[in-house]
RNA sequence: GGUCUGGUAGUUCAGUUGGUUAGAAUGCCGGCCUGUCACGCCGGAGGUCGCGAGUUCGAGUCUCGUCCAGACCGCCA
């Protein structure tokens, strides 16, 4: 028997017992006389201590073991006389009669601790180490604790978690596919699914009523902290539903983790805020209302006063940064090269400040008098000791840097509190949205949305305007999933396509199974996908998802531990009819090469 | 596709205006140490300054290219 104990069960009153531990060496402290060594596996550390006095061959070889040995001893629980109450185990500690090594191990490339010294390169590289720390195992054993709840919840609530296929179909709408050769039939390829969207629908068609599925989804596109090429969905759908049976149903299982998991109790019924309004008064349609600080528009009190930059602007607005009235010139600069950077995109920032005497300093003096500013405070809510920020361009793209500007300032005054946690969901997108590249509209969320019957006539006058039962939940401004109320019908789906420009042989071509599957019975259905990784990452109090996966890739797409993707062989191309080309090859190897060892 | 930041000891980083032998901490190795738990003290080893060109009497430092890593924009729901 290799253990009768974890590492992280033993306390005092196992005093006096005759225990067998396996585990990993933490870390050992020679002290001459007697040695301690750290034994630690997933479920704690306990200390052993080897006595010279005592047994002096047995004290030795203890102090010859080096980090992440694996060894087995056997030997008897004592109460320590130096307590370490910042243990669970702290209390006791095992006076080792036998010393077994199981292996060995080379001195690891960085130290296995909650503060390590590694870098993410490092770690990536020898994940298996890194998955070793308890700070990394903890967002495992978190990831693994919501995924049980989630399981539990629904499943009493009556979904049924039903897999469906990973080789499927490539479509041409929304994200790159990933693509998988087929080599009994040549020349042809899967897909892997972005989301099981279509088949969770024919679930609906077929009568599984409440559906879910904690699954792997693809998307072959560029990465970001909180994304990886293949991630993990909550993926629900439920039948005859409209959009607020389903909002209700998921908020309950919103609430159900926070309770379950954080302790979190969230009482009020989560804002439905239409996506408009997210825009205008947040800058995003993941709005962060753990604060205010809301935007106000400004362009009426701006006019007609010679100031070329607000007069031909479409559009401007600004926020009010409570206390800030004092800040110095370096301050501001900053906040104008913010807003200035590329990313952010606007060519400059006014500021306003109302100081606490009354009076008001502003790089427009020039162009507004103290009572022009006056009404410009009134209209934003600012009062003495504010500053005001604002914005002046395009209404979009100013909005959104207006948005990046409130968050900014949010870090700035810390008004982010990481305890608190302010889910909404945003309502009423649209279902259209233009692309100017291609010069035609793509759908918003995917080409199943179902548009407000209201709005239908809008199709044909301003396509751009239709409103769509879609909704994202957004939780402390993370977009953590969204989903909408289908199109159960062929008419409307035909519809959908046309004006996404489909001819009636693509649409059948791409979703004919859909559209077939529609003739026969199709109950009204929607439904919502999370995505698991961020939530995990939002409960874990983590920025990137990275550390909420066991083995994620990097920002590349690249699995820097198994170095993949790679090349296959040339008897494996040839297999599936395939030919790299050999320009592309070319690039392939030097990267491969160039790469550091 | 683009912008930005970084790459120096096993690791995390510092390295001044371009100037003698490239430093610190930590880890590692050796010695001392009987109550440590971030043990302590003493000593030691450890460097292709990512790679390649260029400028220069002289490059870790400046220029160009390239590779790698990270963040972001585009992209993606």
């Amino acid at each position: 028997m290799y253990r009768t104990h974890t590492c992280g069960e033993l306390n005092i009153n196992h005093a006096g017992k005759n225990v067998t531990l396996s585990g990993w060496v933490q870390k050992s402290r020679g002290l001459g006389g007697m040695t301690f060594v750290d034994l630690r596996d997933r479920y704690g550390i306990t200390q052993l201590v080897f006595n010279m006095e005592k047994d002096g061959e047995l004290c030795r070889k203890a102090r010859k073991l080096g980090r992440e040995y694996v060894i087995q001893i056997t030997g008897n629980v004592a109460e320590r006389s130096n307590k370490n109450l910042k243990l669970p185990t702290g209390e006791i500690e095992i006076l080792v009669d036998t010393l077994h090594v199981l292996n060995s191990s080379e001195v690891p490339p960085f130290t296995i601790e909650t503060e390590t010294d590694g870098g993410d390169e490092l770690r990536m590289k020898y994940r298996y180490l890194d998955l070793r720390r308890q700070v990394i195992r903890k967002n495992l054993e978190l990831r693994h604790r919501m995924a049980m709840e989630i399981r539990n919840y629904l499943s009493g609530e009556n979904f049924i978690e039903v897999e469906t296929p990973v080789l499927i179909k490539s479509t041409p709408e929304g994200a790159r596919d990933f693509v998988v050769p087929s080599r009994m039939n040549p020349g042809q390829f899967y897909a892997l699914p972005q989301s099981p969207q279509t088949f969770k629908q024919l679930l609906m068609v077929a009568g599984f009523d409440k559906y879910f599925q904690i699954v792997k989804c693809f998307r072959d596109e560029d990465l970001r902290a909180d994304r990886q090429p293949e991630f993990t969905q909550i993926d629900c759908e439920m039948s005859f539903v409209d959009r607020d049976n389903l909002l209700d149903a998921f908020e309950g299982l919103s609430n159900h983790l926070f309770r379950s998991i954080m302790g979190v109790e969230i009482n009020d019924k989560y804002p439905r805020m239409p996506y408009d309004e997210a825009l205008r008064k947040f800058g995003s349609d993941k709005p962060d209302t753990r604060f205010g600080m809301e935007i106000k528009d400004l362009k009426e009190h701006t006019e007609g006063k010679g100031f070329q930059v607000f007069d031909s602007a479409e559009y401007v607005s600004g926020i009010v940064a409570t206390g800030c009235a004092d800040y110095s010139r370096k301050q501001l600069d900053e906040l104008t090269d913010y807003v200035k950077k590329p990313q952010i995109g606007t060519r400059g920032l006014v500021y306003v400040k109302y100081n606490e005497a009354g009076t008001f300093k502003s790089s427009v003096d020039k162009f507004y008098s103290p009572d022009d500013l006056q009404k410009w405070a009134d209209a934003m809510g600012a009062a003495p000791g504010d500053l005001m920020l604002i914005l002046a361009g395009e209404t979009e793209s100013t909005r959104k840097a207006l948005g990046e500007l409130r968050l900014e300032m949010g870090r700035k005054l810390n008004l982010m509190d990481p305890k608190a946690y302010r889910p909404l969901w945003v309502v009423d997108f649209p279902l259209l949205e233009w692309d100017e590249e291609t010069n035609r509209y793509y759908a918003m969320h995917h080409p199943f949305t179902r548009p407000y019957e209201e709005d239908l006539e809008l199709f044909d006058s301003d396509p751009g305007k239709v409103r769509a039962k879609a909704y994202d939940l957004v939780i402390n401004g993370v977009e953590i999933g969204g989903g909408s109320i289908r199109i159960h019908n062929e008419d409307l789906q035909q519809k959908m396509f046309d004006n996404l420009g489909f001819t009636r042989e693509e649409a059948a071509k791409q979703f004919g199974f859909l559209m077939g599957a529609f003739r026969y019975g199709a109950p009204p259905h929607g439904g919502i996908a999370f995505g698991f990784d961020r939530w995990v990452a939002l409960f874990a109090g983590l920025d990137s998802i990275r550390d909420t996966i066991a083995f994620p890739k990097n920002n590349a797409g690249r699995d820097v531990m198994i170095d993949s993707p790679s090349s296959i062989a040339e008897e494996q191309l040839e297999e599936l009819f395939l030919e790299v080309k050999k320009e592309e090859l070319k690039k392939i190897e030097t990267r491969t090469s160039g790469r550091k060892q």
